[in-house]
DNA sequence: GATACCAATTTGGGATACCACACTGGTATT
DNA sequence: AATACCAGTGTGGTATCCCAAATTGGTATC
């Protein structure tokens, strides 16, 4: 594994994992010393995160991207056109073979697994069943939306019905699609992309005072 | 404007121009001096023109990205959901008053406006009709989406017809939107996107051989 | 003539030195 | 006390050097 790969993957890690906040500002220097590489691989990182909205220019400097509600709006709407688009043409596949692995992936996640999975699990549900779709743009798309909502999701004040509603309907967008029902798969998916929208939003909202006092920039929509 | 927007912008143009042809091998040393930049620039800009999916790794090495039908084919499906999900934003917004602007664009060409500025007019008609839209996500996708089909659409054999047509069908879409029929306006777009894909395939598909002749890379489908 | 092999060259990946510019903190002037 | 100014410090942008690996071209061997 090349230095740039590594320094790519740990920073998108530190991101992602909140290890480095929303809105924090990021040096080529603090990086380069951080990861032991010099400022080539750093660099190449960095280009590499800023088209994965994950860091954004300020000014002549970098900063991590603050969580940004009325991003997380326009996200959903997106999500809705390239993950509808996806699962219709899954559902009308011949092979729909791949959503048993899916569903496993759903079944392995129980009341012992630790939170981190679950939210893991909940965004990969997603990001596998456009990659069944067969169409690499679809699932690009789908696999870059739910990595810029991943953190946002990570923040969300999640009660046990939440996740127990979600993953219900996970199982629903399966049995659709499994029977080969596109129209009611891409109904109930957009459901749950609207349904979840509206809880993440609502519940950062609430709490974005919390976050602010964390160090969290969170920019309002 | 810094010599790494520079590169990127000339790099691109030549590719996008058909001056450095698909499938082309290129070394950063040769764009180096070409440019008069030095490595640095350069490699910012092969990661940046990677990510639009204009040039491609071929083992340590860069290359032109080849025509490949198959991908044409996939980005038509993608284009359709995202572009139809923006034209239904932007019919059912209160002020549609920015589609008369696109209207003027594609009034500008007339029988004498050479084949350049019809083609980059036919891109930007979609690119700007995502944009109003006002949904980032949804125009971002569309601009790339746009750009990846540029050099394959430039490429393609059109009739004066098929152009009169496919004009036609945009003023028919707009005055949908105009009216705030987005169901109206979805279908056309649908229907509009079906049928300049299918033209765009069967023309490369036929003409193939004197792509290959060209020294093009031309990937079936 | 075909092939195995080796040295020279070229490549991208990485490290580092240097630069222009922006920002900071303090100082001198009013 | 307020402000204009200026040197100092740190930043990203660029150029250039080094390196390991891959490619290449020729040569010796069979």
């Amino acid at each position: 594994m090349s230095q740039m790969q590594n320094v790519e993957r740990q920073l998108r890690e530190m991101i992602l994992g909140l290890e480095i906040g929303p809105g924090e500002r990021l040096t080529e220097r603090w990086i380069e010393s951080r990861f032991g590489a010099s400022r080539t691989p750093v660099r190449a990182a960095l280009l590499r995160l800023e088209t994965e909205g994950l860091i954004a220019r300020d000014g002549r400097g970098w900063t991590v991207a603050p969580i940004n509600l009325a991003e997380l709006g326009q996200i959903a709407v997106y999500r809705e056109a390239v993950e509808v688009a996806a699962v219709r043409l899954t559902a009308a596949l011949e092979d729909r073979g791949g959503i048993e692995l899916i569903a496993a992936m759903l079944d392995s996640c129980d009341a012992e697994t630790p939170r981190e999975e679950w939210h893991r699990v909940g965004l990969d549900f997603h990001i596998e069943l456009a990659r069944l779709s067969g169409n690499e743009f679809l699932f690009r798309a789908v696999r870059d939306a739910m990595t810029r909502l991943s953190r946002a999701r990570w923040l969300e004040v999640r009660d046990e019905k939440a996740l127990g509603r979600a993953w219900a309907e996970h199982y629903a967008i399966l049995a659709a699609v499994r029977s080969g029902d596109a129209e009611q798969a891409a109904q109930l998916l957009s459901a749950h992309i609207a349904g979840s929208r509206d809880r993440l939003v609502t519940s950062l909202h609430d709490d974005r005072r919390g976050l602010r006092a964390r160090g969290f920039a969170v920019v309002a929509a």
